[in-house]
DNA sequence: TTCAAATATAAACAATTGTTGATGTAGATT
DNA sequence: AATCTACATCAACAATTGTTTATATTTGAA
């Protein structure tokens, strides 16, 4: 029994709390009072506060980049790996809303040499895509377009998607939510 | 002469700091130390350092709003309008990137009833953007989207865009991203 | 030269913050 | 009964933070 469901709690909370007031704006105090338990019991589950926000950042990242992975050593042409990985971004962001707004919007806060090993785990899902986006480009299947810039577009066009399911307010169906994105990505808006 | 030259100079200091480690690390003394005076005297060109957040993303934000509505006002048909939008964007974020860098990322660091305030003229701009894109929709010129989605992918989609020129690492021609985007934007990466 | 405005410093403040160390207790395991 | 582990509190720390008050210097205009 007990399977570490405290600590669990303990992570759990933080990251909402996180997620209501941004990193720097939480403390420790905050997130021990809504555990409802001193401050200094939290050092019992985490050894420090950066801990908290490296282990989201990397566990979620590793995510992304383990179905990114996946899907690029398929042999799928390449429009279907695109759409695979912008359904695969919007069932992550669907289910855990909470670590994708973390990895959108407080990454900035990790201190070194972490912020550096993350930047750079960004960056290589950013050259991930634009290789997809090359292989597309290359086998006809894709317009002749700007990768560089195509790949920001993309990347950015879905990164607000955990918003959509981080407070419980519109709850969009994620099928509906696919076939519109995919639908834009592919087509845009023109007739 | 000497028209508050040494204020704006303290503000631009402030806002390059703000972007380079965030609002909340960026302290009081830390802009001080920047130009090269005491932190007491900081309070001679601002109030608080609240005021500095606001002061940047209500002038910024109002630009936007203001060259929103110019455009909607015209008698262009939906697509052209759409165009001019993004165009529109890419010529502020290029032309400042670091107060459009705050109010992609900081906004969060407002204080009530500020941040409501903000968050309802953000609001409201994407309100517009819908209401520009179902105009298109009910006239044929754009395909029969999902409007609410399509105003948060396509709002997202250019968010990223002062990154580009915020640091002079990547100088991307605004006249090719502007045309890069509209083609994303319109037609999609298919062929 | 005089005078007001702009610009600067020094010193201190109250509050907040992450973290540590010493200690206690309840329940499960030996 | 003895022990170990998970879970908890209390007290205190050193550092950092935004801001204020009182005061001084520089400077441009009258």
């Amino acid at each position: 029994m007990r399977v570490r469901t405290k600590r669990e709690e303990f992570l759990q909370v933080s990251l909402q709390l996180i997620h209501e007031k941004g990193f720097k704006a939480t403390t420790m105090r905050d997130i021990a009072e809504r555990m409802d338990f001193d401050v200094s019991n939290s050092y019992n589950y985490i050894k420090s506060k950066q801990d908290i926000l490296e282990l989201f950042l990397f566990r979620t990242s590793e995510e992304f980049h383990t179905t990114m992975d996946h899907i690029l050593d398929s042999s799928y042409p390449a429009d279907e790996k695109l759409k695979q990985v912008i359904s695969a971004h919007i069932q992550v962001a669907a289910r855990k809303p909470l670590e994708v707004a973390l990895m959108v919007n407080e990454w900035r806060n990790l201190k070194e040499p972490k912020y550096s090993e993350y930047v750079a785990l960004r960056s290589l899902y950013e050259k991930k895509m634009a290789k997809l986006l090359r292989e597309g480009v290359k086998s006809g299947v894709f317009a002749a377009l700007n990768v560089k810039i195509a790949t920001a577009v993309i990347l950015s066009s879905i990164r607000w998607v955990y918003d959509a399911y981080a407070d419980t307010k519109s709850n969009i169906n994620p099928i509906e939510l696919e076939r519109q994105i995919v639908s834009l990505v592919f087509d845009g808006v023109s007739h």
